[in-house]
RNA sequence: GUCUCAGUAGCUCAGUUGGAUAGAGCAACGGCCUUCUAAGCCGUAGGUCGAGCGUUCGAAUCGCCCCUGGGACACCA
């Protein structure tokens, strides 16, 4: 397609012969109108008006004529100004349908990323307490970017930047001292150690003393001290256990669980650093590299010289580029923090190559709030994912049981569907818009969702079933393409045809919607052909041709939702 | 106060980086299961794109200025 537009950039450039004028200019106000009625392609010759010193009409009408396209062109027409061209159709299905069949499970990926690793640090729970949707829809967002790089052929990374370390440590500790013996650890430790910790934060705000106490045992805790550090990796045990569960559930694994007290003794090389450059400075009583007028410095060394969070994102920093080599860093976090990335940032150059600090990205998104508004784990304000996941999946188990209550493995299917409608939910929108959270939206299974996409993608399998379709039996030089013309079969076709693109945009972007949106806009096309075409009562060649289009179809579902971190059930 | 993100149908959101008559889903109403799974398809209705001014052949999109909401603004992460 991006061929068959610079041909025609090439073909107006040489009819038009304007110095001023170049291709690449032409080839960027080439674009695909809103309506298909319009064309495949546009050009919209307004700009060139004022150059030729003619109407816009006109000038259309004039490239028109002296046009001459190629077999890949059908039809061009001069309409308002407007340059219309309409691609071969027959040529289009028998390119895209052709490149799925060679290329099946690979269709749609790349490999512009040989050599290249990039690390993902993303999800990111603290731990001692409980897995909220806040953190879902951080995991979901950064597993698909994931996903998305590693089909571009990156070797990716993922870190779940554990929330490990802090003076909070200190003062669970002390909570735990306190109120160890009312709970079941047994039963229920993530719980029992975020009420604690929601206890002993209620008694430090009454009381400094308590307050003290916690940073006493941070202190300590950083200075190794045995007994504290056992508390401190118990409680990091469990929680890791616990989130653990729920990446299984989910379908998420990381590559490494270094989180902030990975660092705790890389920070001291990262001030050496910084020291020796001559960029440390003392601001007010702190540490601090400057880090440009128009932002606040970025905190090093707090006034009573311990470290800081940004400390600690610049050892990772450093440690990320010594250890991965990487040619992107990407961190997913909500939106709250984009000063402080542009910050660290920054201050990284006098730490990095140039190569690794201008790989550095920072991709934010909204906050989850509830119609109480924002989410603390503190007043009990907050959605606990696990207890998501459970309404999710007996929502679909009841939906199964009514449709379809002969199903085989309706346990995992529930699942499948229950989680991917949680998970497709919070990758339909654009990142960066908070979501409020409503649970009868979330758990709606109509429409623009998750078991929609699921549903056809069964479909699809379905018919390939029953037609006993084996793409490895299939010749090539059998089918004829040329059979397909029902319009709905085109604007399939045609959409198929921009996977790839897609998933190239949707990465760059940083954006998984772009993704879903997509998937959404080929079940909804491949339902139409559901509605319209018959396959398997077809006679043979008709038949077979339209098994392979069905065939493309749940091979750009299937990895699309793959992408997505979405699991495709065979039925449902 | 400064910076930043947002405001599009009753609700949830798209809108190809300035193009042709602003599109989906949900909810509402009407149709389609003796045909590959109706978690579907088709149709009807629903709009001052927050307000105003400007830039130009052309603005939901760019600029200015208001209004409303979210967030950030140094020792929390």
């Amino acid at each position: 397609m991006e061929e068959i537009k610079q041909k025609i950039a090439k073909d107006i450039l040489d009819i038009l012969d304007i110095q001023s004028i170049s291709a690449g200019e032409i080839f960027d106000k080439i674009e695909q109108p809103k309506d298909n009625k319009n064309g495949d392609f546009s050009y919209p010759c307004f700009s060139l008006a004022k150059v030729m010193k003619n109407s816009p009409a006109n000038i259309a009408k004039y490239i028109l004529e002296k046009m001459q396209v190629d077999e890949n062109i059908s039809k061009v027409e001069a309409i308002n100004g407007f340059l219309n061209f309409y691609l071969n159709s027959q040529n289009i299905v028998g390119k895209v349908l052709d490149k799925v069949f060679h290329e099946k499970e690979n269709y749609g990926a790349s490999n512009e990323g040989n050599n290249k690793t990039i690390v993902f640090d993303y999800s990111s729970p603290n731990i001692a307490k409980p897995f909220h949707l806040g953190h879902f829809r951080n995991t979901v967002l950064g597993g698909a970017m994931y996903k998305l790089y590693q089909k571009l052929g990156y070797n990716c990374i993922g870190i779940n930047y554990i929330g490990d370390w802090g003076r909070q440590f200190g003062l669970i500790i002390e909570g735990y001292n306190r109120f160890k013996d009312e709970y079941d650890f047994e039963k229920s430790p993530i719980n029992a150690l975020a009420d604690i910790y929601a206890r002993i934060s209620t008694l430090a705000k009454e009381d400094e003393k308590v307050m003290d106490i916690a940073r006493e045992n941070f202190k300590k805790l950083e200075q190794g001290d045995k007994e504290l550090y056992k508390k401190w990796e118990y409680f990091r045990e469990v929680s890791l256990k616990e989130y653990n569960r729920i990446y299984d559930m989910l379908g998420y694994k990381f590559d490494s669980y270094n989180g902030e007290a990975f660092y705790n003794d890389k920070m001291g090389e990262v001030v050496d650093i910084l020291k020796e450059k001559g960029v440390l400075i003392e601001s007010q009583g702190a540490q601090v590299v400057n880090v440009g007028e128009n932002m606040p410095p970025c905190i090093v060394l707090k006034s009573n010289g311990s470290t800081i969070y940004a400390t600690r994102d610049l050892a990772a920093i450093l440690y990320r580029a010594r250890t991965y080599n990487f040619t992107k860093a990407i961190y997913v976090t909500g939106s709250e923090q984009i000063l402080h990335f542009k910050q660290v940032f920054e201050a990284a150059k006098y730490l990095v190559d140039e190569k690794y600090q201008k790989g550095l990205v920072h991709v934010p998104y909204g906050l989850v709030k509830l119609k109480t508004g924002k989410m603390s784990s503190r007043d009990g304000n907050v959605v606990y994912i696990e207890d998501l996941i459970k309404d999710a999946v007996q929502k679909a188990s009841q939906i199964i049981e009514a449709k379809n209550s002969n199903l085989e493995n309706k346990e995992i299917v529930s699942k499948q569907v229950g989680i991917g409608a949680l998970i497709f939910n919070y990758l339909k929108s654009t990142k960066l818009k908070d979501i409020i959270f409503d649970l009868d939206d979330t758990l709606k299974f109509d429409g623009e969702t998750g078991p929609y996409v699921q549903y056809t993608y069964v479909r699809t399998q379905s018919i390939l079933k029953k037609a006993n379709f084996d793409i490895s039996k299939i010749k090539s030089q059998n089918i004829d393409y040329g059979m397909l013309s029902n319009e709905c079969e085109i604007e399939l076709i045609k959409k198929i045809e921009k996977f790839p693109e897609i998933i190239k945009t949707a990465a760059n972007e940083y954006e998984p919607s772009i993704l879903t949106r997509y998937i959404v806009d080929i079940a909804s096309l491949f339902s139409k052909f559901y509605n319209d075409c018959m396959v398997i009562e077809e006679e043979e060649s008709l038949k077979q041709v339209r098994c392979i289009l069905v065939y493309a179809t749940s091979i750009v579902l299937k990895n699309g939702l793959s992408i997505l971190g979405i699991e495709c059930p065979n039925k449902m």
